[in-house]
Formats: structure tokens, sequence, C-alpha cells
RNA sequence: CGGGGUGUAGCGCAGCCCGGUUUAGCGCGCCUGCUUUGGGAGCAGGAGGUCGGAGGUUCGAAUCCUCUCACCCCGACCA
């Protein structure tokens, strides 16, 4: 057991809090509520970013840049925008040493920034869609932070487009949403709920907004993307308007969605556990990390020359690896070492091993080691490996999910299982948002979503609640 | 903003209640050397703090008083 993390059964929240800094993905930062994000923890950013944003490059996005500040009266333009994000902004007063003309609001989302810029560049219906997305950081000044999975400056992509008319801009983000799913179970190895938020839950200044939504080793639920059907709303706001086919003025459709560094916290929460950091093979970056063992220094020397050959076999096969050979440590040390930091296969290679010409591997989600495996097999093990804990990880999870997905038909009932034992509960609603509130306010569960799936969703019942006739089920959870 | 907690060496802490033998101590980490190395090594030597900040009480303050700052955890708000 590792010494410096506290396990999950005793506090589940300082165990989060000690992956995240044993592992070295993030470091508080002096100012409250920002953090440093640590060279282990970029690592996973980045490849999250590349997956992603060849998606997005596949599905036409291309991207762009706009600037972090934003003028007060942008963020005025479209009222519920600014009622949803007014509280949470952080915003300039001073430049050059002088009082500001117009205050300055450090982007919490780019909707306005961009929105008035696209006035500019749609004219004709020739002009759309605009298909943007960009790479950036917000800041949104929340009054309770946590490491990766609400900090005042985040990073995130927001994509934004513009369409002709409201079914393929629906589509469009319908189509994102996909995406994002499928990053989250294909990369994160995260089994997610598709679904459409409430009115009240939903993004403010958004027609609707769909998000997907997983569930997290303490049963709670996490949002962990988002993408919005904003309507004409922002292009009423800021007057994007084209002339369409038969040379009438119509007013631009938009979508935005997002994911941001909070994915890490999601990675973190559904597959680490109480030896550190899990981490799907397909977003580290390092994959492999061999460990040599020896006794004396003549030993030495022919471990490590025996570790070039394995390095060869790695190449051969394209496997990002480490070698660590240094020599302050015991082995002992560096397994627990790599552990926390939740490289997904270690190689052990000693003089017994050379013996034998072969090579140990372990497993970093079971824990369990392969004795004798063919040195020349080395490269090919490893893959296949690494697609296992892919895979192993994913169904893991998937299975969790479904063991805490309850389908309660009883208010009573619904009270008692979200104290004992939490997670999902899929039980029917009416719809109404005082039915929504109440819930909420006596069990501290919110409607994660309206689930897509048909067998959550189901036929139309009665409210959980009031029991008036409900059209469908609803996914209840305690969220972060 | 409400509740709780903490600020003493890089990290984790003790000392504070009952001011003075403390030149402020312990564990981990760090440096040097030797022995070690298949699940977080051992011994020896060494470097490193003025006790969050300001003011006050006192012959004397890490310790008592006042003010202040910061951070963490739990709630209300949120990706």
């Amino acid at each position: 057991m590792a010494e410096n993390i506290t396990s999950r059964a005793e506090d589940y929240s300082k165990w989060y809090t000690d992956i995240v800094l044993n592992a070295k993905l993030a470091d508080y930062s002096p100012v409250k509520g920002c953090m440093i994000i640590r060279p282990n923890g970029y690592a996973i950013w980045e490849k999250m970013q590349a997956a992603l944003d060849k998606m997005f490059k596949d599905t036409g996005h291309e991207n762009a840049y706009f600037p972090i500040m934003i003028p007060e009266s942008f963020m005025k333009k479209e009222a519920e925008h600014v009622e949803g994000f007014s509280p949470e902004c952080a915003i300039v007063t001073i430049g050059g040493g002088k009082e500001l003309e117009e205050r300055l609001y450090l982007r919490p989302t780019s909707e306005t920034i961009i929105w008035s810029t696209y006035a500019k560049w749609i004219m004709s219906y020739r002009d759309l869609p605009i298909l943007i997305n960009q790479w950036a950081n917000i800041i949104r000044w929340e009054m309770r932070t946590r490491l990766f999975l609400r900090t005042t400056e985040f990073l995130w992509q927001e994509g934004h487009t513009a369409h002709s008319n409201a079914p393929e801009a629906e589509e469009e983000v319908s189509r994102m949403l996909n995406v994002y799913a499928e990053f989250a179970e294909k990369f994160i190895a995260l089994p997610v709920i598709k679904g459409k938020k409430t009115e009240s839950e939903k993004f403010a200044g958004a027609i609707y907004t769909v998000c997907i939504e997983a569930m997290m080793q303490d049963r709670k639920a996490l949002q962990s993307g988002t993408s919005h059907y904003l309507g004409q709303n922002f292009a009423k706001a800021f007057d994007v308007t084209f002339l369409n086919q038969s040379g009438e003025r119509e007013l631009a459709y938009a979508t935005s969605w997002g994911v941001s560094t909070r994915l890490i916290g999601a990675l973190i929460m559904a597959h680490s556990d109480d030896n550190g950091l899990v981490l799907p093979p397909k977003l580290a970056t390092v994959k492999a990390v061999i460990v040599p063992i020896w006794k004396s220094d003549e030993e030495r020397n022919i471990v490590l020359e025996y570790c070039k050959k394995i390095e060869g076999y790695l190449k051969e096969k394209d496997i990002n690896y480490k070698l660590d050979d240094r020599d302050q440590y015991k082995p002992g040390y560096k397994f627990s070492d790599w552990e926390m930091q939740g490289i997904p296969v270690r190689i052990e290679v000693g003089p017994k091993d050379i013996q034998k010409n072969a090579v140990v591997l372990f497993r970093r989600d079971t824990m369990k080691k392969e004795f004798g495996i063919p040195l020349e097999k080395t490269g090919e093990e490893v893959l296949k490996l690494l697609d296992d804990i892919q895979n192993n990880l994913f169904n893991k999870a998937l299975e969790f999910r479904k063991e805490f997905t309850f389908f309660v038909n009883d208010y009573e009932e619904f009270k008692k299982k979200i104290e004992d034992p939490g997670g999902f509960l899929v039980s029917h609603w009416c719809e109404s948002p005082e039915c929504e509130e109440k819930v909420k306010e006596e069990t501290k569960a919110s409607i994660r979503c309206i689930p897509f799936d048909e067998e959550l969703r189901g036929s139309d019942g009665k409210c959980i609640v009031c029991g008036k006739p409900a059209p469908g089920r609803v996914v209840f959870a305690k969220a972060y």
C-alpha cells in the first residue's frame, strides 16, 4: 500500500488530492484557486488535445484564437448570459496605471467576443457554416475550488459554429456530443451517459444543452462535456445576419461545445486506486518503464547491456518507454514510484531473467506480474498488455456504473438509495422545475440529464416526487 | 458568505495550555562516504528554520494579548 496516499475508503476526497500531488500532476499556486499543472499532468492534457484536435479536424473544424479580454458591453448583450456568468467573472479595471474607460472581463467563455466578430465575417449564406474551435484558458471565480475539477483558471477547448439554419446547427450539436462520448470511452476508458440538461441546468444563453455524464468511484456524477444549441440568441445580441438564397435577411444559428482539464479529474477518479494514479494507456505518454535490477557493478553492466536489447524491441513497436537506471534507489522504491505515477506497464529485468533470456511484465491496472516473457517478444507482449489494460479499465468502469445504477419508482426508496449506496438513480420526472428543485433540496441529488438511451429513458410513468404523469425517466445523482 | 482547521527547515509534524536549560526539536527528503539493490535499504558524518505578518505585555515571547494576512477542508454556486 502506498504510504503517502490516503485510502479511498478512509477519505475519498483526500485520496483524490493525494493522487494529484503524489503523481506529480499538479501543485497549488500562490493564488487561491489556481493550480500549477506539472509535466505529468500536462502530458495527459497534451494527449487529450492531440486526440480531440484530430477528431475536430476530421469533422471539418479549424482552430483559431480570440483574445482573453472582453469589453464589458459585449458581456452584457445577451441577457441570460450576463446573468449566468457575471457573478463569477474577474474584471480588469486598470491598464497602464490608469483606470480604464471600459472595464474588461477576463473570458469565462468566448461566445460574446466570437459572435461580435462573426458579425463582421458573415454576410451571405455562402459564408456559412463557420466551424471554429479554440484551445484556450478561462477564468471563472469559483467559491470553492478543487485541483482539476474546479479551478479559477482552467484550460479547455471551445467550439463556436455558425449555421444558416436550425437543423444543421442542431445536427452539429449532437455530432460534437458524439465526438466527446467517443473520446471519453475510447481514450479515457470512461463510459458516459449522453443526455439533455434540464432548463435549470442548461448553459446560460442556450436554447438547450446536451452533455455526457460519468460515474466516479465514489458513485457521484461528473459532467464531462457539454454541447449547446444557442439558436439565434447570440446572433440577435450581436446582430449577425446574412442574406439567404431568396435574398432575405436572416439571423444565423449558433452552437458551442467544450471540454476542459476537468477531464483529467475524471480520468483520475474513474480509474486510480490506493497505490496511485492509473493511466489509460492511450493517454499515457510513457507507456512502459524498464526497471533493471542488479547487485554488483559487474551485474549492473550486464543488466544495462541487456536493457538495450529490450529497448530495441520496444522501439521496434514504437512504444514510448523510460529506463529507470537511477543508482540511488532500490527496485522496490522504483516500483512504487512508477505505480504512483500510473505508468501502465513495467518491465522488470535482473540476472535471473537474463539467464532465461526473458523479462518480467507488470501491469498497473491489476497489479499482476507475468514472469518468463521471452525477450524477443517484449515488444508485442507490451502492446498486447496495453490494449488489454485499456479495455479492462473501460469494462471495469462500465460494470461499476451498472452496479450502481438503480431504477427507482418510490420516493422513500429514492431518498434511502441516494444516501447509501449512492449512484445513478433512474426515475420518472414530470418535468416541473418544482419537483426537480424539491429533490435537490431534500436529497442533494440533481437531474444529471434526460438520457437519450432508450433503456434508461423508458416509457411514460408517474413522477417520483408528485406522482403526476411523466414522459419518461431521468438520471438523478449527486454531482461534482 | 456560513462552519471547521492550519500556519514552526523542502515536506510532514512536536513544542504553545503552565513565557526562561531550546544554541528551537523530531521524522522524511537533501549532500558526502561505505555497505546494499527481485517490493519503498542500513550505518556514519553533514547542510538547512528566527517560529505567516504587524503591534503590544515582559528583564525575557514560537509560547500571553490585539490586529492582520494566507491556505486547506465541509456547505451555498459552478465545467
